[in-house]
DNA sequence: TTGTAGGCGTTATCAA
DNA sequence: TTGATAACGCCTACAA
């Protein structure tokens, strides 16, 4: 079909292994040959095989990218920051959208270890154990994206969960609130879950602020359960709610309408993700923005680095969060609470 | 490093050939021979090599996706439809984002083509002459989602953009305005810019109003040309404006407030696309959906039926768009104009 | 400076 | 039914 090394070599009238040289310029080689190798290159069109050239060398240039969900919000832009990275150190990159589901995950890892990826760059809300077992019969440099493994095993860029949930509830209390409520995601999810709350019982504490488990409510970041899950917290009369994500802020929103009340002027409620639906939602949802171009990026640039066999400075990085404010906190007016 | 098709073979007590002829279970081999071999393969932990595989078979069920940007709206729903068709043909996807420049497309379609990809889908807003020939050089498959060359050389799966226009213009004629502007893409963009202008006539014309050139005018996609378009069409008293893109609608209508008018109360505007912001900006705009997800979908199956060279029955597949009505249409209330 | 030849890990053709 | 062995296209000692 296409021309090879060897038709090149014909042409030139010299040996593939002289025209190896010229493709990659390993310094002895007259000047004379090689134009007469650029020359046949040129003329029969000759384009290298990647894959004849990764099965000798043992590297393909190549990285697998895990992503739950490429169409929901957050995950393209950090797909965007890994890849102009990579584009800059000349990799290309696998997509593969799991779901999150574990079978998914796990069957795309071991697909991108036979198609011998140097690298993979993880995401996903836990990291299950099949999860990691296959990463380690793979053996090939591994990046937590957005998340991370609980024995932090693998190197891993992210925010500080509980230092976000901390501000958020930090700044229910800044806006005067005592009462306050947390929908938490699964309790079995160590980030989403266990460090918000952590962050959330920093808050309370820190300002004096009894804590009290009653106005804890799992929702597992669904919404029917953070629906219900609001209902419960109305019982108790709560002022204000911080809601592990978005998602679940809105339900919540919802379940306080339902309920004749309104937000902000009776309840504030605050989001997580800075996800479109803060941001179309009525009352826009204040929130918690990770961000996302970074953590690509920088993931991407940790991998290289550990391809590379560079030394790192960080294993863990941390990236700041930011607050933004919006409706569901009235624009952060003060205000009294009903 | 990993175990090879040879260990397994030395472990089994068998040729390599017949490890391949179980890895492929091709028909003849005893049941017995089989059983060993498959335990070596368990007991050494062996993973095929795709690439060797590929290297061999000239195959490597892999293909390319060339799009503008993955962190822009609408891409991410169509490449999310790609890879769900790919996955349930078993094909891995190369990604890569070009921003539309012309530099990077065709470098990507070069490594692409290296890296042996069995096809390509490509998109972006028009489809360069370089492009093309790359393409041409390369020689596989290629298919166009959401755009199209201009000599329908290539497969294409989009929607009917002139169609689309045409639906739009006719329904701000059908609340009741004459004078409609348009707010054009390039010139040069046959589909964003030529298409449309099209649609725009004929549903002019088709309800007996007279095409007036003074009132189309260019935007480029550029929010700025756009702005100062809209200044120039309220010299004209428009009653009623649409734009190519969501962008350039925002834009005009900034003109519009700028200009102590008020959208809907004064004038109409319908944009394009259903990006982001027509649903965040104030007033919501009314516009074009494309369904992503739908084109990514169609695009890959097109392709895998391209590569398995079976039959297709149409080249260029027209999807179904549809109008979405928000506030900066009054939500089709109908008003007198001003 | 250039060429020869072995090998990367598979598949597939031929014999046996 | 199984085993040698020649590719696939490239890189890289080692020789010349």
């Amino acid at each position: 079909m296409s021309a090879t090394i060897k038709d090149v070599a014909r042409e030139a009238k010299v040996s593939i292994a002289t025209v190896s040289r010229v493709l990659n310029n390993s310094a002895v080689v007259t000047d004379e040959t090689r134009q007469r190798v650029l020359e046949a290159i040129k003329k029969t069109g000759y384009k290298p095989n990647a894959l004849a050239r990764s099965l000798k060398i043992q590297k393909t240039h190549t990285i697998g990218l895990i992503v739950p969900d490429i169409s929901s919000a957050f995950y393209p832009e950090v797909v965007r920051g890994i890849e102009d990275i990579a584009a800059m150190y000349n990799y290309n990159i696998f997509l593969c959208n799991t779901d999150q589901k574990e079978e998914k995950e796990v069957k795309y890892i071991e697909i991108l270890g036979e198609k011998q990826v140097d690298g993979i760059i993880f995401m996903g809300d836990i990291v299950r154990d099949s999860v990691i077992q296959t990463f380690n019969e793979f053996g090939v440099p591994v990046v937590m994206a957005g998340t991370q493994d609980k024995d932090k095993r693998f190197p891993s860029v992210m925010i500080d969960n509980e230092k976000a949930a901390y501000d958020a509830v930090k700044y229910l209390i800044s806006l005067g609130h005592k009462k306050i409520g947390l929908i938490s995601g699964p309790m079995h999810d160590p980030i989403g879950g266990l460090q918000r709350i952590e962050g959330y019982k920093k808050a309370l504490e820190e300002h004096g602020i009894k804590y009290d488990p009653e106005l804890v409510v799992e929702g597992e970041f669904k919404t029917r359960k953070a629906y219900l899950a609001m209902l419960k917290l109305l019982e108790y009369n709560v002022d204000a709610v911080f809601a592990a994500s978005d998602d679940m802020a809105a339900a919540a929103i919802n379940a306080i309408f339902d309920s004749n009340l309104k937000v902000p002027e009776d309840i504030h409620v605050v989001g997580f993700d800075n996800t479109y639906i803060s941001t179309i939602f009525r009352p826009t949802i204040t929130t918690i923005q990770q961000p996302a171009y970074d953590i690509g990026a920088v993931s991407m640039r940790l991998l290289t680095k550990l391809l590379a066999k560079e030394p790192i400075e960080e294993m863990h990085v941390i990236l700041p969060h930011q607050l933004i404010v919006r409706e569901s906190t009235g624009f952060g007016e003060e205000k009294n609470s009903r």
